[in-house]
DNA sequence: TCTGGGGTCCTAGGACCC
DNA sequence: TCTGGGGTCCTAGGACCC
């Protein structure tokens, strides 16, 4: 890594990103109120993100489209395409990698860039700027960019101009351009931590970074010693561009239209979830070793019962499987608004091969024997269950295939 | 007339082991 | 009779973000 140079991080942020796809599909829409909303005959009808016209209107991130529609009559509402929003973000990604392998997404559209080495300090707003113009030009889509030295100032930068800005924020700019914010503007501060930091007379970013750390530790525990160094404009996390990848859990939740009681009802909703879960750890190629389900009930009071298993599962059938037998243990009868099923400890599948330890054998013919088998099955089954066969002797497979082959083996 | 769905990380208590 | 301290794993819930 660069330990000795100083970095240069960009954040950049596509600007209501739902509604710019959607006025990129429809110019017509151009310079009018939008916003992209669930269903309202769902209850799920919520604002998901609005367009800067509509928001000038007063229209927000998760108020329902009845108050939306108070506000700003003439309002036009769309259903999230979301598949849409997949292809628009891969293409922007394309072209962040095409200035640097450096990229770390963040989510569906936001990331952060490490340029240091694909620029130099003089040319770096110039950089910013053919980035910037060229995703406008290319795909119709505004987005601001953040430059600084680490991540939470680029973050905390490209938040500062809206839409379509270009903001550089040094550490000799932080006194006069971060520390006046209020407190709660600060990433990693929501309204619980505003709260708590109020009540220790903290309201903006340069209280907290002037702030007692042992106290901000007896309120916040370990994150008060790291909001702290934030404010001070300390951050050594890397821009990593694998992190994408190492995903933990997957899971698939609904509200339903009404509240229920009816078995029948709960139980078609788990299957339809798991299948969903099933099918993206398939497209991931991942098992995981736990599930959870959540309910939340009428008066939307939520609980999570989960339960670690002792093999990796993939298969709908076995995550369905622990469900329902968390929900026969859990539910108290009280009618549900909301399910949820996730799969968490989660692995790509080839490294579960690589870090179980498979029986392994003492004599080399039996290890001969195995790797014939091992050969014999790769063949039938198309893939090779374990990547490497180790000299110690555990019997426990710990995947389904991992069992099926043994089973196979022992025959 | 209210409040979706996808995640991550941290904390805290209890079980269990040495 | 009386009973320490450290570490890890599991589970549940909370805060936060987009």
């Amino acid at each position: 890594m660069k330990a000795n140079k100083a970095r240069i991080i960009f954040h950049l942020d596509m600007n209501s990103f739902y509604a710019s796809v959607e006025t990129a599909y429809h110019p017509a829409y151009k310079g009018k109120p939008l916003a992209v909303a669930g269903n309202p005959e769902e209850r799920k009808g919520i604002i998901i993100t609005s367009n800067y016209e509509a928001r000038a209107k007063g229209v927000k991130t998760t108020m329902p489209i009845w108050q939306a529609r108070k506000l700003c009559p003439e309002l036009i509402i769309l259903r999230p395409n979301f598949e849409r929003y997949r292809y628009a973000s891969s293409e922007i990604f394309k072209i962040l990698n095409s200035i640097t392998p450096f990229v770390e997404p963040v989510s569906i559209d936001e990331g952060y860039m490490d340029v240091t080495d694909a620029t130099s300090p003089s040319n770096t707003l110039q950089l910013a700027e053919e980035l910037q113009h060229k995703i406008k030009r290319e795909l119709d889509l505004p987005c601001s960019i953040g430059i600084a030295p680490n991540k939470f100032l680029a973050k905390m930068a490209s938040d500062m101009k809206k839409p379509m800005g270009i903001t550089i924020l040094r550490k000799r700019d932080i006194p006069m351009m971060l520390w006046p914010l209020p407190v709660a503007e600060m990433y990693g501060v929501g309204k619980k931590t505003a709260e708590k930091l109020n009540t220790m007379d903290i309201h903006t970013i340069g209280d907290l970074a002037e702030a007692d750390v042992y106290q901000l530790k007896q309120l916040l525990g370990i994150n008060g010693e790291r909001l702290k160094n934030r404010a001070n404009g300390i951050d050594l996390r890397p821009v990593d561009p694998d992190a994408v990848n190492e995903f933990k859990s997957i899971g698939s939740s609904e509200t339903l239209p009404v509240d229920t009681t009816d078995a029948n009802e709960i139980r078609s909703l788990l299957t339809a979830l798991a299948q969903n879960v099933e099918s993206r750890m398939k497209r991931k190629h991942a098992a995981g070793r736990s599930v959870q389900l959540t309910i939340r009930y009428h008066d939307r009071s939520t609980i999570t019962r989960s339960k670690k298993l002792p093999n990796y599962i993939e298969k709908k059938e076995d995550i369905l499987k622990v469900a329902f037998e968390l929900f026969d243990l859990h539910w108290n009868l009280e009618p549900i608004r909301l399910l949820g099923v996730t799969v968490q400890d989660i692995e790509e599948k080839q490294n579960i091969a690589q870090q179980l330890d498979l029986f392994t054998y003492k004599k080399d013919a039996e290890k001969e024997k195995l790797y014939d088998a091992i050969d014999k099955l790769t063949q039938k089954f198309g893939k090779n269950p374990f990547v490497e066969v180790k000299e110690e002797v555990n019997q426990q497979p710990k995947t389904s295939f991992q069992k099926d082959f043994l089973d196979d083996y022992r025959k």
